[in-house]
DNA sequence: TGTACATCAGTGAACGCGCGTTCACTGATGTAC
DNA sequence: TGTACATCAGTGAACGCGCGTTCACTGATGTAC
């Protein structure tokens, strides 16, 4: 056949997750810009100049787990902007959704909140660029709600914008929450919520 | 007498700075972690050896220089507190001064944005504590606002802790944000303070 | 199905280089009398 | 004021080490006939 998937890119796909796998743990205690090649490759168990077969170099390793940490959060997004019931639940549930990401994916928002403002220029645009499409989809969701009948595009962008930093702001506390803390920082990062969206309903005033 | 300042302390604190002054500016585009020591001699003038006569490591450096960026801040956090006029007036204003904070010293700004949640843990431990602080003078100065009667200690630190959150991302995003676009980006945080101020009236309600 | 050739993920040796840290030192500044 | 000694910021040589990158290679997988 002209292209069967085949044994061999099976096994230059797993050694490429490997690679981003063990990449991701070392940037637990350390940033992208002081990784090494080598650590990466000897972490994995393969020859430094294998790397080169799946990376030019650690900064495009980098802009690769940009796509695997933010990716997925497109449908948590979708999913907190159709979520149902009264005002106290949405912003419950949304919280909860955050704090239930940041548990299940640590690494990946460490990885995030190290490397957005970082010491290598194509991952902090990668992630840039990442945000500005959530901002983008938030401010879709927002547009479509009823409550936002009479909002100027300019406003609502401005309250997405607002919403996304709050988002990440919240994650990267609870990264740093220690668990016996936990209830109080959802419960802080749900009034926040709250108190936003009560300016949001006075707004047109 | 006992001790005078004299020329030798003086000189090393010339030289102390010049290490300061040389590190922050190679942090323009790398991250803490990844700062050699002999870089930043280089970049002084004096030998490799010399740099221990001021700091153990470029971690300690790290540390003093959060204290450089961070230090002036709760100054300008009681400008912020005191202003008065009306409110409009006091979000333009808070607004201006962050703006300006930004372009007087970007260095500082982009210091801590990368290296608050960055690879070396003392130096975000530094910061960290400084933001709590930040958070602290906050807290007090809303609880001296009579728009505070009736607010419980926890709210007024959950308001105090957002505008903390705010004044950083809008600091960060002043920092990524052309010339050209700095009137919208600073016509926006304007409007997000708006926004929370009026949830901020009716929380009560 | 079987054979001959092409592809290419991973190997292993080698390279030059800059790193952090050590050590004994120098010579200007500071102190005691 | 002058002298003899102490302090200590900065020097310069040396070290062992791990780094990123190069190169020709191997051998399993893939392809053409």
């Amino acid at each position: 056949m002209s292209h069967t998937p085949g044994v061999r890119q099976a096994q230059k796909q797993k050694t490429r997750q490997a690679l981003l796998d063990a990449a991701l743990e070392l940037l637990g205690d350390q940033s992208l810009s002081s990784l090494g090649l080598r650590e990466v490759t000897r972490a994995v168990g393969i020859t430094p100049t294998a790397f080169y077969r799946h990376f030019d170099s650690t900064a495009d390793l980098g802009v690769a787990l940009v796509e695997e940490a933010l990716g997925s959060l497109h449908e948590m997004i979708a999913t907190v902007l159709t979520t149902t019931g009264s005002n106290a639940e949405r912003f419950e549930q949304t919280v909860e959704l955050i704090a239930r990401h940041v548990r299940t994916y640590p690494s990946h928002v460490r990885f995030i909140a190290r490397e957005r403002y970082g010491g290598v220029q194509r991952v902090r645009e990668a992630i840039g660029g990442q945000l500005a499409r959530f901002a983008e989809e938030v401010t879709e969701g927002l547009a479509a709600d009823p409550e936002s009948a009479g909002w100027s595009r300019d406003d609502l962008e401005m309250l997405a914008w607002h919403h996304v930093q709050h988002m990440l702001a919240t994650a990267c506390a609870f990264l740093e929450t220690p668990p016996d803390r936990m209830d109080a920082a959802i419960d802080l990062a749900t009034r926040q919520l709250r108190l936003v969206h009560l300016g949001r309903t006075h707004w047109l005033d």
